[in-house]
DNA sequence: GGCGAGATAGGGGAAAACCCTCAAGGGGCG
DNA sequence: CGCCCCTTGAGGGTTTTCCCCTATCTCGCC
């Protein structure tokens, strides 16, 4: 039987939650909180399997909610369960620590499983924030399809290696080169690039997932 | 019902899984593949809602079969099913676009549980996957700890500046400071941080999680 | 065959970055 | 009170970046 503790300052969501949850079978709603702040103190009281927080709370909002309940009670799991499907709340609450991420118009038997699954310690992100989770670690590989914007082989080649660091005399002895030709690669590859500099050179790598 | 086509080079491991599938009631597996490359050839002939794939197979590895069935038959999800659950692998597979990750002692019921998340659009990923997958988006906030090496106060400042592109005679007039005293903070953050040029540093800086 | 586009290679020169040294003023601390 | 570190600034040097220019070569295309 999971323990859950249920934070909505909707009345009404709030209690037809805890009528669902109750109703499954699979799990028993101990608390109910109003506001951030009563959520993180009935949190520590009861120690809830499983959190259910919604974004947007009084006192205290749901992301400082799930970051507190991660330093102070990280046994337990944090679900977002909320309206707001942006991409900022979601990055927000998972670096604050949500363990999962769930639109209110899911089905009843998605928060179901995805309370199970948190509970067994695993993830459960509804199709848009896990697309949005995926962007931020996918796009390396999908950006392979055309990583760098219209450089030239040898040019490419340049691009690795100062983005890796090297100065543009060893550029030019890795490449066998005059260095005044590694120059000109490189003032070609920021030019190409639109950046200003070495450094806004290997923040736009950085950016395209292209170092390492 | 969920149609599943399975890739495993084991055998007895596939066979146990397709029987234990079909059993479940919930989903039917509609294709077998021993090695990478029947998987990639049977997903595009069936169609199938799921591929579950393992990581190490003859002809093409799991990795490869993962992306090429991204590229070519995205709307079907792969779930990975694997022995390893190394960081680099779980990185590897979500880049290339695998919707879950889990390892191959889980719970049947978990493993019904992922293909139906997986199939629902969801993604679905065991504890340890999830740890390595969270750990990616999770550091920025928690590194704020103690982010860069014992910068000063007025160092950190200017080290913003520098990683976010700006030049020294920039960083200057930003901070209100002569360009000498400027160009000295660079020098002593270069040198505090053990990098050798700005190149270097913003790598440092995207390593540690601090562009943007 | 000729023509233009772009990749590759290089030079000159101004500007910026980089490196070392020095030094003055302010705070905190044993 | 010295001592250490931060901050600020400067002098003076070398190296690197960055921008403009030229020359060859290849490749596709009319």
């Amino acid at each position: 039987m999971i323990r859950i503790l249920v934070a909505d300052d909707h009345t009404i969501v709030r209690e037809s939650l805890v009528a669902v949850l109750n109703a499954s079978g699979e799990c028993r709603v101990v608390g109910e909180a109003a506001d951030g702040a009563s959520a993180v103190e009935q949190a520590l009281a009861l120690c809830p399997d499983v959190v259910l927080v919604d974004v947007s709370m009084p006192r205290l909002n749901g992301i400082e909610v799930v970051r507190r309940l991660a330093q102070e009670l990280p046994q337990a799991r944090t679900l977002v369960l909320t309206m707001h499907e942006e991409e900022e709340y979601v990055l927000h609450m998972v670096r604050a620590g949500a363990s999962g991420y769930l639109a209110k118009h899911a089905a009843t038997s998605e928060l179901i499983a995805a309370i199970k699954a948190v509970a067994a310690g695993n993830v459960h992100f509804g199709p848009y924030a896990a697309k949005i989770l995926a962007g931020q670690v996918q796009r390396p590989d999908h950006a392979l399809d055309d990583p760098y914007g219209a450089l030239s082989p040898r040019e490419r080649e340049a691009f690795h290696l100062i983005v890796d660091g090297l100065t543009t005399k060893e550029v030019a002895r890795k490449l066998g080169i005059s260095v005044k030709t590694a120059e000109n690669h490189r003032s070609r590859i920021l030019d190409k690039l639109g950046v200003r500099n070495t450094a806004e050179l290997v923040r736009y790598a950085a950016r395209k997932r292209l170092l390492h």
